[in-house]
DNA sequence: TGTACATCAGTGAACGCGCGTTCACTGATGTAC
DNA sequence: TGTACATCAGTGAACGCGCGTTCACTGATGTAC
């Protein structure tokens, strides 16, 4: 049981994991400008140099193997959000350096945030709701970790909630930004100059957050 | 020139246009979750009940739909945007009333912000650079737009282009999550007290900026 | 008001093509003896 | 070390199907006289 799958080796040489070359297949093909629904069983093989039946000896159907890129895309992005954790904050730029590490990342991974970013609204059901659901399980995740922060004592569970869903919002929205500007072709620096300002924009908003809040409640009575 | 279309009635009795009848083929197809580049020329005017020779009548091939889609639907969120500016803002409720109007929008005009959400980082690269450059634009406006307030004189025009595009930013996040929650069957409400929370955050974030950015210069040196 | 004519949206048949899936097969590899 | 056997990734031919695009056509409509 689980030994490695070798290529049957009737053409090339090499000793290959195939099951790896699909998915990476697909990953490479979408990098090419197609969405995952619109790339055929059949491309893939192709790509990777066997028959198309042969498919049938490592997925189901297309699907399937779709969903596995979604969970390998989230392993990536669950990486990068521990090493952006782990790394030792130097209290000042600790916002700064964050966004150094999601570009280092984004730009090693490429091709999982393009994945995630292209699929998380696309045309198929299942890709899109277990990448909602993985995205509800990231925001949750943060607002436990968030919990153990001293100064978050005086928020309530569902403000931390919505800090996590707006933290984890920026990061979507510096990645997107990161995928355009790479098409455009623009610098790095003035990207994560970009994402820098977003970033340290959500927080000073949430450390105002409680006391404005407290005073829009005095305006309205 | 210039003349209205009319179906040839072969079949029925309709009098339709049937360029538009194209159009809005296309969105019913997506919302029943395909992707732009995923939907055949012979599926659109199977649903509008015509001949697939029929359609080079109206376009030269999808993509040119598809591309006046985009304008289309971008007419639909200036108008939205037009909405929140001209309504007669009573200061303290700006931001509640604002996100108010997203959501009436969204709903009404679900599929043009659905299309919009799922082909920017589609499959189709003509689709996706046109959709790019009209977000570029809409930030560009609104940085021309917020340079007006009095408050501003302080700001330079790049951080105006970081706080409009943080604005637009956080505007796409709360379409998208209605888009999301409208799928899981939310409740609105819910949704509306989320988004105003977002709005907000961003905005006592941009009255904080600039002292902090002092804070943080002497920080450093 | 009646007739001849141009316009043009829609028809329906035809084409070659790539698709997903099935099937009986092959032959390299690892294992048991 | 040598042999017989089970495993199973990959083969290649075949199937029926929906695709985009072409073509000569039809027939309702508006216009000129």
């Amino acid at each position: 049981m689980a030994r490695p799958q070798k290529r049957h080796l009737g053409r090339g040489n090499r000793e290959v994991d195939t099951r790896q070359a699909l998915l990476e297949a697909v990953l490479e093909l979408m990098n090419r400008d197609k969405s995952f629904d619109a790339i055929s069983l059949r491309e893939v093989t192709r790509e990777v140099g066997i028959t198309p039946a042969a498919f049938y000896r490592h997925f189901p159907d297309m699907d399937s193997l779709g969903l596995e890129l979604v969970s390998t895309s989230f392993r990536t992005l669950r990486e990068m959000l521990k090493t952006v954790r782990v790394n030792p904050a130097p209290e000042q730029n600790v916002v700064r350096r964050s966004v150094e590490t999601f570009v280092t990342y984004v730009r090693a991974q490429r091709r999982h945030f393009q994945f995630i970013a292209r699929e998380r609204f696309g045309g198929v059901a299942a890709l899109r709701e277990e990448i909602d659901h993985e995205l509800t399980l990231l925001v949750s995740e943060l607002a436990t970790d968030l919990a153990r922060y001293p100064n978050a004592s005086k928020w309530t569970n569902e403000d931390l909630q919505v800090l996590a869903n707006l933290m984890i919002g920026a990061m979507i929205r510096i990645v997107e930004q990161l995928l355009m500007a790479r098409r455009r072709g623009e610098d790095d620096a003035e990207w994560i100059d970009m994402g820098e300002k977003q970033l340290r924009l959500v927080v000073l908003g949430a450390l105002q957050w409680r006391s404005s809040e407290l005073i829009e409640e005095s305006k309205t009575k």
